[in-house]
DNA sequence: CTTGACCTTCCCATAACTGTAAGGTTTAGA
DNA sequence: TCTAAACCTTACAGTTATGGGAAGGTCAAG
């Protein structure tokens, strides 16, 4: 299978695809054209990558997966830490998203928004956090 | 005052202050030996993006902040409106992470997390998303 | 036989820094 | 006075995960 198939069937733009070999996620077969040619199996780890790449998991975290994946003796308990930390992670950010989302709402909030050139939204940004 | 000084006061650190000034953001002074000289209001420019940067604002809209912060003439509405375009991104952003985050729960709670080797996580992950 | 849709490699660009190397300056202490 | 630490300088490379585009080879259809 060529690299626009295996692009469509996995979901991932053909030039993503070549990255991921660049840094040895997949490794396809080549054509005796030079053309990249791709097994079933190859496919499967680009469906793999896809999907875990838009859960969040990094690329060295999907590589990390992959090894698990790949290896018929790991534990399943070693995938389900990995997600749980990823978890914490992903709870941390949403935290830090809502607190800036809120000190916006108030800043937006003060601020009348005409045409007077006083501004709280400025004002608040040009405090000085740090200096005594 | 030297780059030290300017990055302890501002709360960022002094790489970032020489990068802020390679992206035309803040123009100290020299003093003869060379090194950079920040005047009090570079120093409030820096505690302005330092504010701006940490509430999620990108470079070029801290760019645009900055330019009306200079600006006695500009309306507080123009600010307004940015605050408001990047609040509605972090609601984006939230509700994505929200989405991911209860898909991974879910997996999560369906593995056993044990030593055996088979785990609902890494089926999921395997499973074709996209080939029919 | 030609056109267009593929495919190849290679290099540059992104955002917003961070790290490192190699060197100049200043300051405090022995 | 010497020296070592703590500053400062520039310049270049690396990071993350791609995206864009050039220059060129290959293949399938008409």
């Amino acid at each position: 299978m060529n690299i626009g198939q295996a692009a469509e069937q996995s979901g991932l733009p053909a030039k993503t695809i070549r990255y991921y070999e660049e840094i040895e996620l997949v490794r396809p077969g080549r054509a005796d054209n030079g053309y990249r040619d791709y097994s079933e199996d190859d496919l499967h780890r680009l469906c793999f990558l896809q999907r875990s790449r838009s859960l969040g998991f990094s690329i060295e975290e999907c590589r990390l997966l992959l090894s698990l994946y790949d290896d018929d003796q790991r534990a399943s308990a070693d995938v389900k830490d990995i997600a749980k930390k990823k978890i914490k992670l992903i709870e941390q950010k949403i935290d830090e998203l809502n607190t800036l989302k809120s000190t916006l709402s108030k800043l937006i909030k003060s601020c009348h928004g005409d045409e007077r050139p006083d501004c709280p939204i400025l004002d608040d940004l040009a405090r000085n956090q740090v200096r005594k």
